[in-house]
RNA sequence: GGCGCCAUCGUCUAGUGGUUAGGACGCUGGAUUUUCAUUCCAGUAACGGGAGUUCAAUUCUCCCUGGCGCUGCCA
């Protein structure tokens, strides 16, 4: 058995809950499952600016509906980065101390010019501190003489960085590219890429899975782990893996600003448009990742069971809504009728609308609904006459079967109630009920075209519907009849 | 501009130094059918370009091209 392992979750609450944060927490936790190991959930809200406790109570609350389960009571810890303070500051006065780090005096405003200057001579831009080999007396001094700073590690000249990262295999960048990097703010708070390395070192973060936008950073984030290990010997660097992009239709990284009309791509529009979240996590995990096998459909659980970071993709993905449509129709027919009635009500309740009681006839109508629908949302028309009866006029169904005559369009109703009334409760099947319909028809001399829409219109009062027998099943027998007879 | 990452059907992907390059979504057609849909069947469609290695490259190497990411006192 390897050692256990251990993940973070690590959202930033600075924006609610988005299909990209998602998918790597969810990634995270399946690899934890996958491994037999635990995860910590971090919120990483270092920018105060941003960070809204709105938006952390948002991501935690989706979590928990896309996992199935309390996301913050599975957590082997839960804490907001903020709370860390202490600790941050503590180390950031021993990597100081220790000349690590520097205090940088040169003003943002200076700074901005020569980025600008560099930008119009089309000249790269690393930035050396003047005064990265300023003793630390005089750095002290100038701090107390009230000059304000930001703290940066000393970047190693002429070296090469490289890790292994567990999806894109080795990298290397060369330090000479990097320049000396801000960790720390003017007013002394830390920025993510100290605040996280702190954390994850503090917390023994064996496994770091995070986007791939972060692979840039990640060998200054070595630098930092470098420096921390000169106070702490014997550190042990986490297994880095970044996953893939998810990128829109335009390739550009997916945000809920350029998204297609209609288009899910907030956890919460999910939630609205009537989706479960099985469909949801199964979906979200087949960008970038495959099990290498011709299976489609996986619970957390089965994926958990089948996952290796060596099968997710190293390109970009692109997100396709429609497959996430069919995952959603694929797991609402595999759901059993407690599972599917039960989001179905979850639904109804979080879109404001009145919660259906539970019955037999709610599991028939969503049953039938859903064959048609891929979301909840997509079902309000079926389930409306599925659980109401219809208002439709005599007058209206033959203005919408012209040339019937409103005569021979009451003739077919009353045929239907003749036929069925007879008909013993226990076989209110689709095959008696057809078979007498069937026969009925043969005898009145009328087609089955003009017929059955007829019916069809009396039972659901629209176009298009499900079909009569079918309706007429989902419905029961009295209430089959009570359509039709209305109309007489 | 610099640095880094990436490259199989329209999309998500499987795959191999010799394959009819497989599956799924989508799309098209057919069957079923009272409508829409479902279901079933069938079809459509891909190895970015150029060198090199090799008896043989989609597969290995290099170059190019293209895409994306980073280049913040954001994360």
């Amino acid at each position: 058995m390897a050692a256990p392992t251990l993940v973070r979750m690590p959202p930033s609450p600075t924006g609610q809950c988005h299909l990209g944060t998602a998918r790597t927490l969810l990634m995270n936790y399946i690899f934890a499952r996958s491994t037999g190991g635990e995860y910590i959930y971090r919120s990483e809200d270092t920018d105060q600016e941003r960070s809204t406790p709105e938006n952390e109570a948002q991501i935690l609350q989706m979590m928990s509906w896309l996992l199935g389960t309390d996301c913050k009571a599975g957590a082997k810890e839960l804490y907001r980065q903020t709370e860390h303070t202490p600790l941050y500051q503590h180390y950031l006065e021993k990597l100081w101390e220790s000349g690590h780090l520097f205090a940088c005096f040169t003003s943002a405003e200076e700074l901005q010019l020569l980025r600008d200057r560099a930008e119009t001579e089309r000249e790269n831009f690393v930035f050396w501190s003047p005064d990265r080999d300023l003793p630390l007396a005089e750095q002290r001094a100038r701090i107390a003489a009230g000059e304000s700073c930001v703290y940066r590690l000393r970047c190693p000249r002429s070296q090469t960085l490289t890790f292994t990262d567990a999806i894109k295999g080795e990298i290397s960048v060369e330090s000479d590219t990097l320049g000396d990097f801000v960790v720390a703010r003017s007013d002394g708070t830390v920025l993510y890429l100290l605040a996280n390395v702190i954390d994850d070192w503090h917390d023994g973060i064996t496994h770091i899975i995070r986007g791939e936008d972060h692979l840039a950073n990640t060998p200054k984030q070595l630098l930092v782990y470098r420096a921390l290990e000169a106070l702490s010997p014997g550190l042990q660097l986490p297994v880095f893996a970044h996953i893939p992009l998810v990128v829109d239709h335009e390739k550009r990284k997916l945000s809920k600003r350029r998204a297609l009309p209609g288009m899910a791509v907030m956890v919460h529009e999910f939630i609205e448009q009537g989706f479960v979240p099985e469909a949801v996590a199964n979906g979200l995990m087949m960008i970038g990742w495959n099990p290498k096998s011709t299976q489609e459909i996986f619970s957390v659980e089965e994926m958990a069971a089948v996952f290796s970071l060596s099968q997710v993709q190293r390109a970009a993905a692109q997100y396709d809504f429609e497959k996430m449509q069919w995952y959603n129709q694929q797991w609402c027919a595999r759901l059993s009728d407690v599972q599917l009635t039960g989001y179905y009500q979850q639904w109804q309740a979080t879109t404001g609308q009145v919660v259906t009681p539970e019955s037999p006839l709610l599991t028939r109508a969503l049953r039938l609904s859903m064959e048609k629908a891929r979301t909840f949302r997509q079902a309000v028309g079926d389930m409306q006459y599925l659980l109401q009866r219809p208002r439709i006029t005599l007058a209206e169904i033959t203005q919408h079967n012209e040339p019937l005559t409103e005569q021979t369009v009451r003739q077919i109703l009353l045929s239907v109630q003749e036929t069925l009334s007879p008909l013993a409760g226990e076989v209110w099947t689709a095959e008696s009920i057809k078979a007498a319909i069937v026969a009925t028809i043969q005898h009145s001399g009328l087609k089955t075209r003009d017929f059955m829409p007829v019916w069809r219109e009396a039972m659901s009062g629209q176009t298009p519907s499900a079909g009569p027998i079918e309706i007429a099943l989902v419905v029961g027998k009295a209430e089959t009849l009570a359509r039709t007879e209305r109309l007489l």
